[in-house]
DNA sequence: AGCGGAACCTGTCGGC
DNA sequence: TGCCGACAGGTTCCGC
């Protein structure tokens, strides 16, 4: 579900409630939540912990506690955060549930595509290791995606979804950049000369900004912490628009599919040559 | 190594 | 109204 922007509002939204404060109490109801590790083992290591700091990297979110260690959370495509009180059964698609005292957090993820784990040290979870470039990052840059695009036949498209090249994109957003880019989404990787690795990399930080100013974009059931949406489905210019006219030329935006996903489009601005 | 396709899940929406 | 297929902000695994 969520994409960099959406799960840096999360992480925003849940640093003012749970920093400073203590977890007393943990439920996981799906043993299937967690990476091969045991509930009771789960619930053993985060219970008593007090969180120092709530961090994004590309689209997990890190927690970290005073004593050491810390939580890895992917929200995959339907994972949101919730805060009810103490006395609220817990909703149907409930994969954790954490106590605070004052309140419950809970964790929903109606697909179960997300995932949980405890870690004792951060140098040692594997996804983190593998993650590419954080787009805000200086070491993401014209060179780098010439580097990482280079002898790539794949689609730039699917290139710009890759986790270990950059970190944090989904479908949306590399929709959203080839068009303001003006990029055709098949467009071979190794194609892409020097100007046109600069605008990615200035159109993806562009995109990404404006979307985390507009707090994410809610298409279907993405919410924020409490259920809250995002605005910035209010400003995308080609995603889910298939047969609607382009915001430049005005033809009519083009649906594909490429590496399984659908990619949007406007034939006559994103060239596949040149 | 890199690529395409399938698998993992549940919910929703549109067509017949 | 009901059934069926297509599709959904993602990742990972498997075979070629």
């Amino acid at each position: 579900m969520p994409e960099l922007p959406e799960v840096e509002t999360i992480v925003r939204e849940l640093r003012s409630e749970i920093v400073e404060k203590t977890i007393l109490s943990c439920q996981i109801p799906k043993e299937s939540y967690l990476r091969g590790q045991e509930v009771d083992t789960f619930a053993a290591a985060v219970t008593g912990k007090t969180v120092t700091a709530l961090d994004r990297r590309g689209k997990y979110i890190i927690w970290r506690f005073a004593e050491g260690g810390g939580t890895l959370s992917h929200l995959g495509m339907t994972g949101k955060y919730v805060k009810l009180s103490p006395e609220t059964e817990s909703p149907k698609h409930t994969v954790a549930r954490l106590g605070f005292g004052e309140f419950d957090l809970i964790l929903e993820d109606a697909r179960r595509f997300g995932r949980l784990l405890y870690f004792d040290r951060e140098s040692e979870v594997l996804p983190l290791q593998k993650m590419g470039a954080e787009p805000f990052s200086p070491e993401f840059n014209g060179a780098y995606i010439l580097e990482q695009f280079k002898n790539r036949k794949r689609a730039v498209k699917e290139l710009l979804l890759d986790q270990t090249i950059i970190a944090g994109l989904g479908n949306i957003y590399a929709s959203e950049i080839l068009f303001r880019a003006k990029l055709h989404p098949l467009k071979s990787g190794e194609t892409i000369d020097a100007s046109q690795a600069e605008e990615l990399v200035s159109h993806t930080r562009k995109v990404l900004e404006e979307a985390i100013a507009h707090n994410g974009t809610t298409i279907s059931d993405y919410k924020r912490v409490d259920e809250k949406s995002g605005e910035f489905q209010n400003f995308l210019q080609v995603y889910d628009k298939e047969g609607q006219p382009c915001p430049i030329c005005g033809d009519s935006i083009k649906r594909i599919v490429t590496g399984g996903r659908s990619a949007y489009y406007c034939e006559r601005c994103q060239k596949k040559q040149q």
